[in-house]
RNA sequence: GCCCGGGUGGCGAAAUCGGUAGACGCUGGGGGCUUAAACCCCCCUGUCCGAGAGGACGUGUGGGUUCAAAUCCCACCCCGGGCACCA
C-alpha cells in the first residue's frame, strides 16, 4: 500500500482549493488558455462514463498551467431544464430546491476525482444573477428586431407539452422522450439566427480546430442552396405564386405545378370548383399526419387543383397539383416539377398519368429514370445544346432580364423557436398590452423572477399562466392592465453565452465586462459530446455573432478548438443512469483512489472513441502507481553514488524520449499513448535498477516521471514531490523540456529486407550514408543465404531504417 | 438513397510521412518468493508447421499501384454516426 489514500488525496485536494492555485485573474504578460467544457446538467451522480471527460479536462488544465499559460477552467451548471421540473410533479419538492441538492454533491464528487477549477467564477443558469442576463439579452435581440414573435406551425411534443426547435426533432420525435412530434399552430417566439445563416456556413471553414465531422453536420444543417425564384400567373384568373427551383435550366421541361397542402393560396385556387370536396380532404388528412406518417405512407399523394399555371419560358399551362411532397418550410412552398430531371417529380407524375419530357439529354447507356446528372440541353429552345452550369447562368440572366424571376439563395435552417410551455426556464421579459401591443419589460425591472407554483404540471400552457399575480401587470407605456409573457426560453439560450459569463462572472452591472472577455475569448478548447453538433454549437456560434455585431465581444466565434469525446460503452449501451448500466465509481475511490481511475479513463482508448468498460483496466493502472510509488521510496538514500556510466546515460536518454513522446502525445489528445509512454519508461527503470544500473540517473529519471504524470494522477504525483524534498507544490512546476542531443540515437537497428520480406536486422550508426548501408546489407551471411545467387537486380537503401535487396 | 467515420491477436489497443505489424495494458499459462495465500519478481501468450534453429501465413473480402501497403487507388461486404420528399 502506497499510503492511506483517502486522506492522502482529500488533503490535496484541500490545498489546491485552500491555496487558490487554480483561481486566475487576466494577466497580460502571460499567454493565457481558455479551457472551458460544455457546463453540465446537474444530474445528480457522476459515473465513469462522466469521470472520463471530466479526466481530459483536467488533464489540459493542469498541463497547459505547467506550460507556462495562464489558464482558466471554470465550471458551471445548465440547471435550468425538465428533469427538475418531472421530479417537481412527482414529488412536490420545488424544481429549485431539487436543483441545488445536485449542485452540491455534483461538487464533491468533482472535488473527489481532483479536478480543479477556478470556483470562484461558477455560475448557474437557473439563479436570478445569471438569468436576468439572459433576458437583458433577449431584449437586446428584441431590440435589433433578431426576437419576434409570430404564429406559425411549430412542433410539438405531446408528452412534454410543449414546443420544440427544430433541431430538437429528431427522426420526427423529441429528442427528449422520443414521442411522435405533432404540427400545431402558436404564437411562438423566434430567434432569427437566419440572418446568420451565411456567416455561419462561411466562418466554418475557418475553424480548422473543429472536428471534420461537425463542421459537416453544421453544413448540412444550415444547407445552403443556390438557385432561381420566379413567378408563375395561374391560368384565367390575376394571382400568381412563386416558386423556387435549385435547377431553372430544366424549366422547358416542368409538365406540371405543386402547392403544399398549407399554401395560403390553396383556398383560393379551389374554393368553388368541382374540385374543392376532394381537395379538401386531402388537405385535413394531409394536416392531420406527423411529419413521420407522412413520410411512412412511401408513395407520393396529391390531388389536382383544376387550375393551370403559366410557365413563363415557353407559355406553357402546366396543371396545378397539391401534394404533401412539397413542404411549406422550405423555399416557397411551391415547386415547377420538373420529371425528366427529378425522381419525386417522376414517381408522382408516372403514378398520375403526368407527361414528362427530358430537357437533358442522359448518357446512351443510362437506365434510370429522372436523369439528375449532367448533359446536353434538349427540347428547351435557346438552351439546346448547353451543359448544366451554362444553362442555369443563362436561364436566370433570361429571367432577370424579363423581369420574371432572379437568382436566389436559400437555406435550409430555420429560424430558432425559444418558447416553451413550461415552468422550470427563464421567464420570457415581455407584456402584452392591450392598447401598445407587444411591450418589451423595461431593463431596470430585471430580472423577471418566475413565482413558485402549485401544479408543475404541464397542461399544454405554461404553468406561470395559472399565477394571476404574475400575469397581471401594469403596461410600462401606458400603466393600464396588461398581461405578462407566460412561456420560458428554451435552454439552449443559457447555454448559447456561458462562456462569455464565466469570464466576469460576479458582475452585477452588466452581462460582463468587454475587456475581460476580450482576454479570456476565444475558447482555446472547448470539450464535450458531439450529440451538440447542430443544436448547442450553433447556437452558441450565432450568439456571439451577435454580441460581435454588437461590439461586445472582438471575437467572431466563441471555441477556436472542438474536441468531441466519445462514450463509455458497458453492455453494448452508452453507460446512463436510464440504461440502468452505471458503474458508479464510490468501490473505485475506495480501493484505488482518483488517480488510479484517472489514469485508466485516460488509457482506456483513443479519447474521440467509444470505449468499453473493463473492470480489471483499473487494476492495471493502480498497478503501475504502486511500481512507480515503489521505485521512488524503496530507493531513496540506499542509492549508492557511483559515476555515470554509459548504462546510465542511456536509461537518462529513455527518460528525455519518454518527456518528448508524452508531451507531444498530450498536443495531439493522444493521452492513451502518452500513458504507454510512462508504463514502457517505468519498465525500463525497473529493469535497469534491478540490474543494479542507473543509479546516478535514477534521482532525475523519477522527477522527469512525477512532473509528467502529475496532471494525469495529480494526487500520487503530488504526495511523492514534496516527500522527496521538492519545496514546491507540484502543480506549479515548468512541463519538463526534452534535451535533443540526448533524445538522439547514436545506433539504430536497420532492417535488411530481400524482395520485401525482413531477413535480418543489425546495428548501424545513425547517420549511416546509404553506399556503406548496402555494402553492410550485401555483406550480411543471413543475406547472402537468402541471395541464393540470384541476379541482384536492385538495392533499395532507405539509411539508417531499412535496406531493401531486390533479387529475380 | 446520400455524406462522414470505422473493421488489426482471446480482449482494449499501437504503428504520427508508404519502410521491423501487434508498443502499452488486460486476460490466460509456466516458474520464483511464501508454512500457505495475497502482493511482488521472472518467462511465455497472432495462427500454422517444426524437437529446435527456423519457416510459412497474417491488419474485413477481391483486385491494383509500389522495391516495399494496416497505411495509397478501384470494387464489394459488415458495423457505427449524420442527413434524408430541402425542389
Amino acid at each position: 500500500m502506497r499510503y492511506d489514500i483517502q486522506e492522502t488525496e482529500a488533503k490535496w485536494q484541500d490545498r489546491w482549493e485552500d491555496e487558490r492555485v487554480f483561481n486566475v485573474s487576466e494577466d497580460p504578460t502571460r499567454p493565457k488558455f481558455y479551457n472551458v467544457q460544455m457546463y453540465p446538467y446537474p444530474s445528480g451522480d457522476l459515473h465513469m462514463g462522466h469521470l472520463r471527460n471530466y479526466s481530459y479536462v483536467d488533464l489540459l488544465t493542469r498541463y497547459k498551467r505547467m506550460q507556462g499559460f495562464n489558464v482558466l477552467s471554470p465550471m458551471g451548471w445548465d440547471s435550468f431544464g425538465l428533469p427538475a421540473e418531472n421530479a417537481a410533479i412527482k414529488t412536490g419538492v420545488h424544481p429549485r430546491e431539487f436543483t441545488e441538492t445536485q449542485i452540491a454533491r455534483m461538487k464533491t464528487q468533482l472535488r473527489r476525482l481532483g479536478a480543479v477549477y477556478d470556483w470562484d467564477r461558477e455560475l448557474a443558469s437557473h439563479s436570478p444573477d445569471y438569468y436576468r442576463w439572459d433576458q437583458w439579452l433577449f431584449l437586446e435581440l428584441y431590440d435589433r428586431g433578431l426576437a419576434y414573435k409570430r404564429n406559425a406551425p411549430v412542433n410539438w411534443c405531446p408528452v412534454d407539452q410543449t414546443v420544440l426547435a427544430n433541431e430538437q426533432v429528431v427522426d420526427g420525435r423529441c429528442e427528449r422522450c422520443d414521442s411522435v412530434v405533432i404540427k400545431r399552430d402558436l404564437d411562438q417566439w423566434f430567434f432569427k439566427i437566419t440572418d446568420y445563416a451565411q456567416r455561419l456556413l462561411d466562418d466554418l471553414d475557418h475553424l480548422d480546430a473543429w472536428p471534420d465531422r461537425v463542421r459537416t453536420m453544421q453544413r448540412n444543417w444550415i444547407g445552403r442552396s443556390e438557385g432561381c425564384t420566379f413567378s408563375m400567373e395561374v391560368a384565367g384568373t390575376d394571382v400568381s405564386f412563386d416558386v423556387y427551383t435549385t435547377r431553372p435550366d430544366t424549366a422547358f421541361g416542368m409538365t406540371f405545378a405543386v402547392l403544399a397542402p398549407e399554401h395560403p393560396l390553396v383556398d383560393d385556387l379551389i374554393a368553388g370548383t368541382e374540385h374543392e370536396t376532394a381537395a379538401r380532404s386531402y388537405i385535413d388528412a394531409a394536416n392531420g399526419l406527423s411529419e413521420i406518417d407522412r413520410l411512412a405512407e412511401g408513395d407520393k399523394t396529391g390531388v389536382f387543383t383544376g387550375r393551370f399555371a403559366i410557365n413563363p419560358v415557353n407559355s406553357s399551362q402546366v396543371p396545378i397539383w397539391i401534394a404533401d411532397y412539397v413542404l411549406m418550410g422550405y423555399g416557397t412552398g411551391a415547386i415547377m416539377a420538373v420529371p425528366g430531371q427529378d425522381q419525386r417529380d417522376w414517381d408522382f407524375a408516372t403514378k398520375y398519368g403526368i407527361e414528362i419530357i427530358r430537357t437533358v439529354q442522359p448518357p446512351d447507356d443510362f437506365e434510370g429514370e429522372a436523369y439528375l446528372g449532367d448533359g446536353p440541353a434538349i427540347n428547351s429552345e435557346f438552351l439546346d445544346g448547353m451543359q448544366m452550369a451554362d444553362a442555369k447562368s443563362t436561364i436566370i440572366e433570361w429571367f432577370e432580364e424579363k423581369g420574371l424571376g432572379k437568382g436566389t439563395v436559400n437555406f435550409r435552417v430555420r429560424d430558432w423557436l425559444i418558447s416553451r410551455q413550461r415552468y422550470w426556464g427563464c421567464p420570457i421579459p415581455m407584456i402584452t398590452c392591450p392598447t401598445d401591443g407587444l411591450v418589451p419589460v423595461p431593463a431596470d425591472q430585471l430580472p423577471v423572477i418566475h413565482p413558485d407554483v402549485e401544479d408543475y404540471a404541464p397542461g399544454g400552457r405554461s404553468p406561470l399562466a395559472a399565477v394571476e399575480s404574475f400575469v397581471n401587470v401594469e403596461c410600462p407605456v401606458c400603466g393600464g392592465p396588461a398581461k405578462r409573457e407566460t412561456d420560458t426560453m428554451d435552454t439552449f439560450v443559457d447555454s448559447s453565452w456561458y462562456y462569455l459569463r464565466y469570464c466576469d462572472a460576479q458582475n452585477s452591472e452588466a452581462i460582463f465586462d468587454p475587456a475581460k472577455v476580450d482576454y479570456w475569448m476565444e475558447v482555446d478548447q472547448y470539450i464535450g459530446g458531439v450529440e451538440h453538433a447542430v443544436l448547442h454549437l450553433l447556437y452558441a456560434r450565432f450568439i456571439t455573432k451577435v454580441f460581435h455585431d454588437m461590439g461586445m465581444v472582438e471575437a467572431k466565434e466563441p471555441f477556436r478548438a472542438l474536441f468531441t469525446q466519445g462514450m463509455l460503452v458497458k453492455d453494448g449501451a452508452k453507460m446512463s443512469k436510464s440504461k440502468g448500466n452505471v458503474v458508479s465509481p464510490e468501490e473505485y475511490y475506495a480501493r484505488y483512489g482518483a488517480d488510479a481511475i484517472r489514469l485508466f479513463e485516460l488509457f482506456i482508448g483513443p479519447p474521440t472513441d467509444d470505449a468499453v468498460w473493463s473492470d480489471n483496466g483499473v487494476e492495471g493502472t493502480s498497478r503501475f502507481l504502486d511500481r512507480v510509488w515503489r521505485m521512488a521510496t524503496d530507493q531513496v538514500g540506499k542509492i549508492e553514488e557511483r559515476p555515470a556510466s554509459d548504462a546510465d546515460r542511456e536509461v537518462l536518454a529513455e527518460a528525455h524520449r519518454m518527456v518528448q513522446k508524452v508531451t507531444e502525445d498530450i498536443d495531439r489528445f493522444s493521452f492513451n499513448t502518452a500513458v504507454a509512454h510512462l508504463m514502457t519508461f517505468a519498465n525500463t527503470l525497473q529493469a535497469a535498477l534491478r540490474d543494479g544500473l542507473a543509479r546516478e540517473t535514477h534521482t532525475e529519471s523519477i522527477r522527469l516521471m512525477l512532473l509528467l504524470l502529475s496532471p494525469m494522477a495529480p494526487h500520487l504525483s503530488h504526495e511523492l514531490w514534496e516527500r522527496l524534498g521538492h519545496g514546491s507544490m507540484l502543480a506549479t512546476e515548468a512541463w519538463p523540456r526534452w534535451d535533443p542531443e540526448l533524445v538522439a540515437r547514436d545506433v539504430v537497428t536497420m532492417v535488411i529486407q530481400v524482395n520485401g520480406k525482413v531477413r535480418d536486422r543489425v546495428d548501424v550508426p545513425a547517420d549511416i550514408d546509404a553506399a556503406t548501408a548496402e555494402a553492410i546489407a550485401l555483406a550480411s551471411e543471413r543475406i547472402a543465404e537468402w541471395l541464393g545467387g540470384g541476379e541482384i537486380r536492385k538495392v533499395i537503401a532507405r539509411p539508417p531504417n531499412i535496406v531493401n535487396i531486390v533479387v529475380g
